[in-house]
DNA sequence: CACAGTAATAATACGATATAACATATATTT
DNA sequence: AAATATATGTTATATCGTATTATTACTGTG
């Protein structure tokens, strides 16, 4: 991590994926054991799906996993099982993607922000306190008083810019 | 305006609303014939459309109200002059409400940020070079190069606000 | 154990948002 | 007027999301 402001920074493709998913599901499992959540087989089925990959995935791609596994699944299901994960803070979503993306500290609330590659489609996560408290400020300047802050930025990740710069 | 970075505030409900759509479509006018744009009546039309509120309208209720111009409309004639009037800073998209709202400067170029009040659903639009500053800066660091920011901010408007105080 | 209460899931149907692909029309340039 | 570029019309379909009702599984209580 070059910043500790970084929640998750993007993946190198040489990481140790399996270990990588089998944390996220342990730390879920201990948060739910905690506050007394439900960490149900099909919503942990889910978070496993979406943490597959380290790139925003689509409900209706979650819908097709699941039919993979030889369940039958429809939409509600799935939005339901993301509407827990996502409110419980296991994973967010990218609303400029509509799709969703693990979060790898899910022990405090928060809301991201996220960097997010137009070329290869991976995210980072970051959490800066600076940038949170200048947008509240502002927000409260005008009266205004925040439930939610959603910060997206789309662009280049630095292994996509130095590619492009044949 | 309370502070000049405040593009647009939450409109009072008592504002001369057709001298502001007028205004906006002449600065359109005026804008695109500046820069060579063919601000065909089509386009004009739904830049009027989304001005008439000011509050995100979605595409079909565009295209309903096209319809009710007596024309024949479709999903693509819309986001389509929807991608030209986003492309040319007339209106902004609202990612988190797949809605659209009018600027009141397109006359320079920027991502605003905005403050969408989640009971009345008016929307305040703000461009605080701080915050876009810090935002790249971070990014920065992190080697991803920003190609567009995405704020977006819910929350109880002033009044509404007061109105929930009872 | 039977029962009621709650949370989770299944299932159907539909609504809302967006784009692909190709045809036609209009404007601009030559 | 012909050639070119730009805009719009048209059909079809993809993608994303929710309302509704029913059913199942898991609690605790008499």
């Amino acid at each position: 991590m070059t910043d500790k402001n970084v929640l998750s920074d993007f993946r190198p493709n040489d990481h140790n994926h399996e270990a990588c998913i089998a944390a996220a599901l342990e730390i879920a499992a201990a948060v739910c054991r905690e506050r007394e959540l439900r960490l149900t087989p099909l919503r942990r089925r889910v978070l496993e799906l979406v943490w597959q990959q380290h790139m925003p995935v689509g409900a209706y791609d979650l819908l097709d996993a699941l039919r993979g596994d030889g369940r039958r699944a429809d939409p509600p299901t799935v939005y339901r099982a993301l509407d827990f994960l996502v409110e419980n803070g296991f994973v967010h979503r990218i609303e400029s993607l509509n799709a969703y993306v693990g979060c790898g500290e899910p022990e405090h609330a928060h809301n991201g922000q996220f960097l997010i590659c137009g070329n290869c489609s991976r995210v980072a996560e970051m959490e800066d306190p600076a940038i949170s408290k200048l947008i509240r400020e502002k927000a409260d300047a005008l009266g205004f008083r925040i439930s939610q802050q959603t910060v997206e930025v789309t662009g280049l990740c630095g292994e996509c810019r130095e590619r492009a710069q044949t």
